[in-house]
DNA sequence: AAGCAAAGCTCTGCCACATATCGGC
DNA sequence: CCGCCGATATGTGGCAGAGCTTTGC
């Protein structure tokens, strides 16, 4: 094990020096290990995490590219940088434009691979996906999954499997351009597009990509802030929006009821598979979903774990197929084992981040709205209150001798 | 097993009004 | 391009009631 030194000083006057690798001592480090923890320089890692398969799958990220110092925990789309969670914070709560940088939790990299520090590695047991799921540790600064978490994971592991296998469809079908069209209501939209192989399976699936996904991005956002890492979020203008804060009074979320509508989404999808039985809870006519629930059954597009439960009777179609209608299969691209893992993994990581609780925008609304005077819950104009309570207020009086009426002038 | 009633649970609509948003000037 | 103004849209919380599910017989 090498021995971690604070090299390159740490005193205040020195503080912004690069840290030099830790092994040879003469290049500045890049990498940080967290199983040895320590700081190489690229060539030290190569030589260390080569030379037995138990270093190969240390656990690495990128040293922050700005102060140089500390290990990476964000990487800024926008500025294509890594950086350690101070520098983040700092450089993007300088304005507002920098505010609204794309920043994703550092991923480790993999096995012996030097690549740009935003690859991301799928399969294996180097994944990791930091700051998302909430099991990271938090220790020396890094967010990533521990052992434990992934014994955790393990021990959902079938569970959660069969119930996102179910949803490893098409691989990023096209956009159903359809989508706005068919209805104004998202949740039968979304169970139309789900049905017909379209992208709102991935809506919950398919995180992938994160620069492109402002949606994940967004959720990233919330669970940099649901980690130790604040990132500071503010409104420009207008009401500003109550934060949902943690247990430490750290801001978190923003972004919920995107999030919101994603389970919507998804709560709806499973109760439609699930022969939806509770059709007016969800959003739309009972007709509808029953219709809805009636072409998933057609379609056999339908969970494994369901198919095992509900339908023995009907021969499963080849594996690779979706029929549509009854009996026109239609080949379907397999998922390599890999992708199959990504997908697992990032439906288990939306699922971790799901939000039930309610999202206020504006604040001075509810405060308005708590304020605000009702009758059996409604709220009630003012003026009306005012005079029952005037009325009651007056009858009162009237039956209490004690007091008398003061003219006011 | 089927049917029924009661209890419990979940969801939706309603209300007023401050504020956000939009288009025109 | 900017600011102002008016019209319209939006969002807010608590309650009642409808409808669904569960339980017991």
């Amino acid at each position: 094990m090498l021995k971690k030194e604070n090299s390159g000083g740490l005193d205040g006057s020195s503080n912004y020096w690069a840290r030099v690798c830790d092994s040879c001592r003469s290049v500045t480090c890049t990498i940080y290990c967290q199983a040895d923890s320590a700081y190489l320089c690229a060539d030290c890692d190569a030589r260390i995490h080569a030379a037995s398969l138990v270093t190969s799958r240390h656990k690495r990220v990128w040293v922050c590219e700005a102060c140089e110092r500390a290990p990476a925990a964000f990487l800024c789309k926008a500025d294509a940088a890594s950086l350690c969670a101070s520098c983040d914070a700092d450089i993007h709560s300088a304005n507002p434009l920098a505010h609204r940088h794309h920043r994703i939790p550092i991923i480790t990299i993999p096995g012996t691979l030097y690549g740009p520090p935003a690859v991301e590695t799928v399969g294996g047991d180097s994944m990791m996906i930091s700051g998302s799921t909430g099991e990271g540790t938090e220790d020396d600064g890094f967010l990533s999954l521990t052992q434990d978490a992934d014994d955790t994971i393990i021990d959902e592991e079938d569970e959660d499997e069969d119930e996102a296998a179910s949803w490893l469809l098409l691989n990023h079908p096209v956009k159903n351009n359809n989508k706005n069209n068919v209805n104004n209501n998202n949740n039968q939209t979304n169970n139309y597009d789900m049905l017909f192989g379209g992208e709102v399976v991935d809506d919950y699936l398919d995180l992938a990509e994160y620069g492109g996904d402002s949606q994940f991005n967004d959720q990233y956002n919330v669970n940099q802030q649901q980690q130790q890492y604040f990132v500071p979020q503010m409104s420009y203008g207008g009401d500003s929006v109550v934060p949902v804060q943690d247990g430490q009074g750290k801001p978190l979320i923003f972004y919920q009821q995107q999030q919101q509508q994603q389970q919507s989404h998804h709560q709806n999808f499973q109760l439609g598979m699930e022969y939806d039985n509770s059709n007016t809870r969800l959003g739309y006519p009972a007709s509808m979903s029953h219709s809805v629930s009636v072409v998933s059954m057609d379609v056999s597009v339908v969970p494994e774990s369901a198919l095992c439960e509900t339908s023995n009777s009907q021969p499963r179609p080849q594996k690779g197929t979706i029929e549509l209608f009854s009996g026109h299969p239609i080949q379907i691209p397999l998922l390599t084992p890999m992708d199959r893992e990504a997908r697992v993994l990032r439906y288990r990581e939306k699922k971790k981040n799901r939000k039930f609780e309610k999202t206020i925008r504006y604040a001075s609304r509810k405060a308005y709205a708590e304020t605000r005077p009702r009758i059996k819950g409604r709220f009630a104009k003012r003026t009306d209150v005012e005079a029952e309570v005037d009325q009651m207020f007056s009858t009162q009086l009237m039956t209490d001798s004690s007091y008398r009426i003061v003219p006011s002038f």
